[in-house]
DNA sequence: TATGAATGAGAATTCATTCAT
DNA sequence: GATGAATGAATTCTCATTCAT
């Protein structure tokens, strides 16, 4: 299941022109919705919402037209499905940290966040793309926010079990802030430096 | 998405013989295109440039398809002006900063900037939509920057005459960076507790 | 004014997706959306309501399919459109029949109502076409058959003064049968016979 | 409307190597078959020929399209396979009033036509609307008429087998028009006073 | 045989822009 | 200048039919 909206099957009656993505039932399926993902995202991310066409999407994700409609009937249907599946993304990319040993302790996890954020960034601008960029309380943004800050909380105790949980979880707010960052870090010879100035204050942050 | 003309060019530099804004020459025609102004400004914050379409901004602006035409030939004049608009009121807010008695003192002019703020938002949401958002050097947001920072370091200097100009300049970088905050202040009842933590933080930067 | 539905105008507020037909303001305009009902009108006919592409009644026309769609965002429109007019048509027709001196007798009454008929088999066949063939209620088809209903039982009572009210009511749904009749004569050589029949019998009834 | 492989064979008798629908081996497929002529019929009536799509059909009937594919190569057979089948029932129901002895005398064949007639009212909707509604001389509709024609007088001859055949072959005629009225029954109260006058009228034909 | 994914031609619809009045 | 009609390329979307599993 890679989207729970679409978990919800065809079958139900629903008021007609409500059309709904449709999971699909076989592995070709799966992967075919996987492809046409990627390829929205990383035009989302080029052309916003409104400026990619279906058919761009289709075309980049070597499908045909019908092919992308069988799965997602309008555009919005892709936007939603891609969002959870940053959504999804994430929350398993903060799993594994968490299992993760080396991030046992306050410098492993600095490290192990920005290795993270550096990995899903791309993905992140497509998300991006997706939102309302003018209102700040978008209930999108807000839901994947706080599913950050309440893992990365988590996270921080891990890190340092003394920590009481109001704390961590304030220092979790910080920290988050400090990794959106990463996301401003230029492509440029400087990176590195800027990089390793980021992660000391992370570091700072989470200790 | 639909525009063919527009395909050939867009982003590019008007070359002789392509239609420029036509300038309204008497006082009704200059009311109308700040009608056409304001409702393209609202379309665009809220659909997007590609979310908009130019008989919406016509109906909304209460004129006819052609009449938006008559001044605006093509819908890239329309953004290019708008962006004009918001710069040049901007540079006008700022100036009339600094000719305000109220702030030639850290404190006054801190409140004065907020309150400038605070008036151009909806404005800046639509320039905003105008620009590319994934590319932070798009030169449009350059320009409105760069004019930012030198009028507010004078205004800083203005108001701390003992203060060096390099020391002024590097505090308007800091207060910029710290005014954009209001565009990101929550409409509800902490939003003047917010705003005043706002306030004292800037008056900090400047001073 | 061709229709009642799209005399309301454009300017009101109605909820999103609730397209409605655009009235023509300029005189080509109206001859327009004229020829557009007429080429839909033979090709509803021709191959029913799904059966008709939006295309082909364009082409047909002579317009472009921007024009069609101008005037007519949805083909069910333009079929509500069509259905208003052949209701128009009829009215009027029966209108007058009422005005015709050579109408005030049962004679001249049979015969006028049979060549009003005969003229408007064509436009009839079109609204047909658009009506819930199985369902006899249709609102549609009650609100046409009782307009005829209403405008027969005063042309008879003119024809023929003496008669009560009820009577003439009771006349004009005999007639109103015995005239549908027309629309299944034969254009065969036989024709004329199978009318002079139709006639006398319509007399009869009517007398 | 968006077949580009039917248009090809559109009315057309089937030349060799065009496919018909494949008769079912097992009880297993004569079951699915009668399940998605039954959706097909429903959604005909409906919808009409044009406004049904075969994923509607197969989605009525809890079959998959591929399933429906399976034993309907094309739309355009399935719609046969429905007219058929109509055209079966309705000659199983005559040879069933011929069997019954209730029907040896005109009152008993007057009502068991109604009955028979009113059981078939929605199988014959479906059927009507694969069928050009503006041609009267449709070979099928003359196809199933004749067929009705003569066993109507064939019952006719034997509920009164003092009737030379050329008589009840007249009255077969008038019978199937005063049958046809059936369809047009409303639903409401006074529904039964009409079936009576019918049945009393049919009566009056037969005898 | 059953199922669902794939395909793409064709129909529906939108909208930037041009023009005649 | 103002207005609304005209245009058609680009796009969205649908669905009959085919295929692989």
């Amino acid at each position: 299941m890679y989207s729970s909206a679409m978990s919800k099957q065809n079958q139900v009656r629903r008021p007609a022109g409500v059309p709904m993505a449709r999971a699909p039932k076989r592995e070709r399926g799966r992967q075919r919705v996987e492809t046409l993902l990627d390829a929205a995202a990383v035009l989302f991310a080029e052309n916003g919402l409104e400026g990619t066409t279906m058919t761009a999407i289709a075309q980049r994700a070597g499908a045909s037209i019908g092919s992308l409609y069988q799965f997602f009937p309008t555009r919005q249907l892709l936007a939603d499905a891609l969002r959870e599946r940053f959504h999804r993304h994430v929350a398993e990319a903060l799993d594994r940290l968490a299992r993760d040993e080396a991030c046992r302790n306050p410098a492993g996890l600095a490290a192990g966040l920005l290795t993270m954020m550096k990995a899903l960034s791309a993905e992140r601008a497509a998300a991006l793309a997706l939102v309302d960029q003018n209102d700040p309380r978008d209930p999108h943004r807000l839901q994947v926010r706080n599913m950050m800050r309440t893992r990365i909380a988590a996270l921080i105790g891990q890190a340092q079990p003394a920590l009481d949980a109001a704390t961590a979880a304030r220092r979790a707010v910080l920290a988050l802030h400090l990794l959106k960052l990463v996301h401003q870090l230029p492509d440029e010879d400087d990176a590195a430096a800027l990089e390793e100035v980021l992660r000391q204050s992370l570091l700072a942050a989470i200790e």
